[in-house]
DNA sequence: TTCACTTAGTTAAATCTGTTAACTAAGCGC
DNA sequence: GCGCTTAGTTAACAGATTTAACTAAGTGAA
């Protein structure tokens, strides 16, 4: 059910030896400016262990050194930082209303973005049209200069646990892509690692990965846009992401929370999507699938029909995060996909359904904090990008 | 969020060690009878290591040799066993009606199970009670002559994920005890590894643990006892046991299906506990709290209004599952908890909505296996065995 | 200024781990 | 009896972290 990018079971020493690489990096990572005292006093490896590894990941441009850090009467120990200038990483995003690449750096900073907003078609066609994007990201100068350490590419629907294989994107219409051996032939000259995974899953670990200060120890994102999904991150060093025996964990648009209610297309009653997808948000303002979403919306100013729709779907989507949270327990909860752009008529609800109801069986503990993404375009690239990072990492 | 067996982040050559014959052990226990070669095949550890790690556990009483096992032309293997004679686990369970404990084996063989039916009032009562049970089965001339590697205490809510404290228990009127601390003085000579976990989980565990046969990659508990919650367990030789940031995972009970329905004693509305617990069965029959529920329920005999009950009982809890299938994707899901003995005219719905709503998403994937407990009086208690089991693999 | 003290980081020897490669063991079939 | 195959053990080896001693670089007080 899980698939986690540290081997589990058994291991010999150079296991051992990148299972400590990974852990020291991600150290830093977490903690910007750690001295090699900080990360053996974090990760219980050795002062001797820790300063061979940093030399080792200095001399390849994964770390470098910083400023001096002043201890209490001792010896000031040196700032160690990811070292952002040598390596970039390339994700892509298949969303059903268009393509997104990203380039960033080790620390998640993004270095170039593109999209493009026609609808992707088939396979084939979406290949051609991202491999070029990407080639012409690669060859710019800042990009080219670079040692790029590999390609995630995100798609909207759940992928195999065990091959990199989308299922199933009923709003593309593909069944069972193997979409990398598609892209593959018309980018012969990317090598490094290449992975494929749901936009959601990919979305919710970049949010953890590269979380600006200290990460939170698990985190659920939801995705509200033409569908509704989730996804799960926790772990500290090695991010787990469950996926599920099918590649259906976070399929939350499937939930059900109205029972009896409006048909959904996947053949049930009261799903999740009948209330808080850009669909059904669509079906009950009667506004067309050409239309974008958001400008209809904002074109009809002040509107009770469009409010008291919205602020349904919102508390649907509150509903929702109170289920998650009762069933998953996240750190932390992150709202993003394209719906976010309708703003607060559609949020400001759902938080509210969430505040006034989330905390009634633990009292006196902290609540979830909540961070909601207004523009989540290149969201889900960046954290397919987060994935090659976690990935290359344990293979550096 | 995740609380595992298996140590996270950086390790030293010993951890390599605990790592490797946690594994191979994991492997004897998963394929009963394997060899020195199949575990290596299976592990990636050579002939060498693996040679080397079952001796030890072969003088240690943790594995056993069998019979020996014909190769196509070759020499034959010497299958392997988890020794079952030499060592003991045992579990204890605090339910809302009773205590419950269990010693059982290192393949969850149960040796002796005893429980008392009295409801535990306060903490201290409760610890004095069990101390008294534990004790005499270990005194039992069965029991006195193994080692026994600890103690595993299951209790009815929440528990906290840095430490061994129960947070909140509505059902009993507990809050914040940390019962082993209260249980310790009335049993010092016990000493191994002592647990404390919430009783849903710790079925969970159980049920993954001792899974006759390859046990399935994951699988998602639901208890239907007097509140309703689930447990998750996931990952290959070290099962990950995800928790929450306050212990909260699995709180499944308050997951809302009705939106405006009845209200809970947790303030909201339309939680499923509302629908199929213990207490919402009763009061929609109007059974005191003091009757047994299942005598009062057949008492009736053939009722119209049990029987709509029921289903409709039924059909909340088949709700939750689909719920749970589609937020966590688990291999197998395992129906247990008191509510279960109410037998098929509540088990049948549940399982009818389930069948009829569960595999519209993927079509023509494999169906989710879904096992019933009928009588699930020791399986939590069993659980908090095999969760000292666990770790004390890795300790051994 | 000097000295004691503290903390950071490096180095070389020691220890422990799994691997390699050669070996023995034990069965099958011709 | 021989060749072949697979299981399991052994000793030399390579590689990883640790240990312990060392150097480096600051603070603060006499």
């Amino acid at each position: 059910m899980v698939s986690t990018f540290a081997p589990q079971g058994a291991g010999d020493l150079n296991f051992l030896k990148k299972l400590n690489r990974s852990s020291i990096l991600a150290t830093v990572r977490r903690y910007p400016g750690a001295t090699r005292a900080d990360i053996a006093a974090r990760t219980q490896l050795t002062k001797a262990t820790v300063g061979g590894v940093v030399q080792a990941l200095l001399e390849r441009g994964w770390l470098r050194e910083g400023e001096l850090q002043p201890r209490g009467g001792g010896r000031p120990g040196r700032a160690l930082y990811l070292d952002d200038t040598h390596h970039v990483l390339l994700g892509a995003d298949i969303g059903v209303r268009g393509l997104r690449i990203v380039a960033c750096t080790l620390g998640g900073e993004v270095l170039m973005q593109r999209c493009v907003t026609e609808a992707p078609t088939t396979p084939e066609e979406t290949a051609v049209r991202l491999a070029a994007m990407l080639r012409a990201m690669r060859d710019d100068p800042i990009i080219a200069e670079r040692h790029c350490l590999g390609l995630g590419v995100t798609v909207p629907g759940p992928v195999s646990p065990e091959q990199p294989i989308l299922r199933l994107a009923p709003n593309l219409g593909w069944v069972d892509v193997a979409f990398l051996e598609v892209l593959r032939p018309y980018l012969p000259e990317f090598d490094g690692i290449w992975l494929l995974d749901n936009e959601a899953n990919a979305a919710a670990f970049g949010e953890f990965y590269f979380h600006d200060g200290i990460p939170p120890e698990s985190i659920v994102y939801i995705s509200a846009a033409s569908g509704i999904g989730s996804g799960l991150v926790t772990g500290d060093n090695y991010p787990l992401v469950p996926r599920g025996m099918q590649g259906l964990v976070g399929e939350i648009g499937h939930t059900i929370v109205q029972p009896g209610g409006l048909y959904c297309h996947c053949g049930n009653r009261g799903c999740a999507e009948t209330l808080v997808s850009g669909w059904a948000i669509r079906a009950a303002l009667g506004i067309d699938d050409a239309e974008n979403l958001v400008t209809a919306i904002t074109a009809r100013g002040d509107d009770a029909e469009v409010d008291a729709t919205l602020r349904r779907a919102g508390e649907a989507l509150g509903t929702l995060m109170l289920n998650l949270h009762h069933t998953l327990n996240p750190a932390m909860m992150v709202l993003g996909g394209s719906l976010m752009r309708l703003g607060l008529p559609l949020v400001t609800p759902a938080l509210a359904y969430f505040e006034a109801h989330q905390n009634d069986l633990l009292r006196g503990t902290q609540r979830v904090p909540i961070k909601v993404i207004h523009d989540s375009t290149f969201t889900a690239a960046r954290g397919a990008a987060a994935e090659v990072m976690a990935k290359a990492a344990l293979e550096a």
